[in-house]
RNA sequence: AGCCACGUGGCCGAGUGGUAAGGUUAAAGUCUGCAAAACUUUUAACGAUGGUUCGAAUCCAUCCGUGGCGU
């Protein structure tokens, strides 16, 4: 794991290669199939080197979540464990690989009519109307949780109509239990270094390009694949707000900010070791475990 | 060397006499079903000098600077 552009890529591979075995992406984003210029998949070659599972799997117009990505990289990581006994996953989405390791608390199944209506009627009234259906609903959240967060509203909201119970009564369940060991590698780059990096990736993206790909996109910019670094500012330009240069200024503070919030949450987990995104580095680490 | 306008935090920007909105950047952080998302916190400014006034970012003068017009 590690910031974005930190190399996490060729690391993976170079450590997949080493073990002779595949790569479960850790990636909210890479997993689109529709998404490619703006995204930083491994290139086709790559690709071809390694088996990744995870990238260009499933649709944009599907729905991806924590929850779907746990119960897919468990069927994966147990094929992979049918033919070896080490699995390598790399991604730099915290929540994710924090769902793989530990799970996720189960909360009942919610028909998707319910969240549909919270959101329409979200939408045309509001953060405040949210907030007082969330508390008559659901005062124990009210008191508790983050009630300037719409998405954090709305999924307890939906919670307590479609269950009867407060979100938080499903929350704290014991974490779940592997039966693999678990060894966890954080990547890190000096600040300067990694935003040179990020930099001139936004540059390639924009050389590769990422404007024709998001112009076929723009009839789908309403979907949640497409809130995406790097979509959202091209966007942007293509309706008229700001420059092509103002977008791409905007993309590379963006994924400045997206960065940063990877490293505050990865640096939270004492579990893992941090190193150079360096093949050796990383060897030494994986071998004293 | 004349006329006009303007000079507020890194940037944008409100504020015409009562002690400085907001946005953005930057920094730090939160996080259990949209996470490349969403949210929270913090720092910091009235060009300079003098004057009027109980009180000046707001009024006056001079200077400095910027832009425009003129030459």
């Amino acid at each position: 794991m590690g910031p974005t552009a930190v190399g996490k890529t060729a690391l993976s591979i170079a450590v997949a290669k080493h073990f002779s075995t595949q790569i479960i992406s850790a990636d909210s984003r890479q997993c689109f199939k529709e998404l490619n210029a703006g995204v930083a998949k491994p290139s086709p070659a790559e690709l071809q080197e390694v088996h990744h599972y995870f990238i260009n799997s499933h649709s944009i117009h599907e729905r991806v979540d924590a929850a779907v990505f746990e119960k897919y990289a468990l069927e994966k990581v147990q094929e992979i464990f049918a033919h070896g006994d080490i699995a390598v996953m790399a991604g730099g989405t915290g929540l994710y690989i924090k769902t793989f390791c530990s799970g996720i608390d189960k909360v009942p199944f919610i028909s998707p009519g319910i969240r549909d209506k919270i959101l329409a009627d979200y939408t045309l009234n509001g953060l405040e109307w949210l907030q007082q259906e969330v508390q008559i609903n659901d005062p124990l959240y009210f008191s508790r949780g983050e009630i300037q967060n719409p998405h954090r509203l709305i999924r307890a909201l939906e919670v307590k109509l479609s269950s009867g119970k407060s979100i938080i009564e499903f929350q704290g369940q014991k974490k779940a239990a592997r039966d693999f060991e678990i060894i966890k590698i954080g990547l890190e780059l000096p600040r300067e270094e990694l935003y040179q990096r990020i930099y001139d990736r936004v540059d390639a993206m924009i050389a590769h390009g990422l404007p024709e790909e998001v112009k076929d996109l723009q009839c789908y910019q309403h979907l949640n694949a497409l809130q995406t670094v790097g979509y959202r500012e091209i966007f942007d330009h293509r309706n008229g707000l700001v420059s092509l240069p103002d977008a791409i200024a905007a993309i590379k503070i963006n994924t400045r900010h997206y960065a940063k919030r990877q490293m505050t949450w990865f640096k939270k987990d004492k579990e893992v070791k941090w190193c150079n995104p360096d093949f050796n580095a990383v060897m030494n680490l994986i071998e004293n475990e």
